[in-house]
DNA sequence: CTCCTTGATGTCAGTGTCTGACATCGACGG
DNA sequence: CCGTCGATGTCAGACACTGACATCAAGGAG
């Protein structure tokens, strides 16, 4: 039998999100959190940089969705090129994932500090696509403009897609947005 | 003659962009900020909500100059309203703040927690411009897009200013950086 | 089987940010 | 001359986060 249990990393993040929701994310103390996964403050330290980034964990393979959907893609418009990226990260939120998003989002929401966090991570998508346009041969500012375009379109479509009532999938949505985009 | 010297708030930031140029943001600590203001780390704390915030007192007139510089165009196209409040936005980096901007940035850019903030700000400012442009007639999502490409092109424009040798002035570069976007 | 190394965790002590409560005391109006 | 007001100080404390070192099961080398 092991020493400890496994899956330290999960059950922490769960802990978290669970008091976050029911407490505020101020009012929850990282001892909290880690006493809720059965660990100790310290060893939170050591999976999450700072107590924010428990929220945040996952973000990075959802990047990952992103450039693949982008390598997959033999477009060379950069909008195409774009497009591409995104519906592949749509898989990333299937309708099961809805309630727990909308969780999440809620938290968020409700404090500076995580949105601000929340923004930078939009800000770093937005230049890890525009290095990856750069790299299929679009030019600088273009992939730029295109890339802030994408994010855009993904915020405004995860901003329906958890808004009450909504039962579109995600992918959906965010096609008939981005239409809504190149209407312009 | 008075209790204490004036301008209280005003040697907090001197002092704390000296001290974060000279040994770095984090080896700096908020007392010594107050100290070398000749006051108390409780009285910083009365005049910057955090430690980071420090480096971003005038933001507000920044983003000031941006409505003002909109509210006082005549144009209906977005693209020229938004141009209207960046070529207003010009006024607040004359040549001698050259330097100081450079100091203030490499500073921001050598900290993650910095660039987060300064990202957040960013952010901010696009989302007044956007509820700018919809007061003035915009429909939400060109809104949207025309305040972060407007926010786009300030970036760059600063980067381009403070870049090592350049000595052009800021609404100069500022207009060519514009005149590049609307090529596309 | 025993020994040794390794990796995840715990323990502890400390630094620094940020906050609330209350004290101080010159300025200024009445 | 007095009262109150505003900027500051003092103090105690909560909490985030870090470095150093201890612990102990697991798993492999001999």
């Amino acid at each position: 039998m092991p020493r400890w249990e496994s899956g330290s990393r999960e059950r922490l993040a769960d802990a978290a999100l669970g008091l976050f929701a029911s407490q505020g994310f101020e009012r929850t103390t990282v001892a909290e959190i880690a006493a809720a996964a059965g660990l100790t403050e310290r060893t939170f330290f050591r999976y999450y940089a700072d107590k924010r980034e428990v929220l945040f964990a996952g973000q990075d393979d959802f990047e990952a969705l992103f450039l693949t959907g982008l390598a997959g893609s033999s477009a060379t418009a950069p909008m195409d090129l774009v497009a591409a990226a995104l519906e592949n990260a749509a898989g990333f939120f299937p309708d099961e994932k809805r309630a727990w998003s909308r969780a999440r989002q809620e938290i968020i929401a409700a404090n500076p500090a995580l949105a601000e966090r929340e923004q930078h991570k939009m800000s770093a998508l937005a230049t890890t696509l525009t290095a990856a346009l750069v790299d299929r041969g679009v030019e600088e500012t273009t992939a730029a403009l295109a890339a802030e375009a994408g994010v855009s379109v993904f915020r405004r479509t995860f901003a329906a897609w958890i808004a009450p009532g909504q039962t579109g999938s995600f992918d959906t949505l965010q096609r008939e947005i981005l239409a809504q985009l190149r209407a312009l």
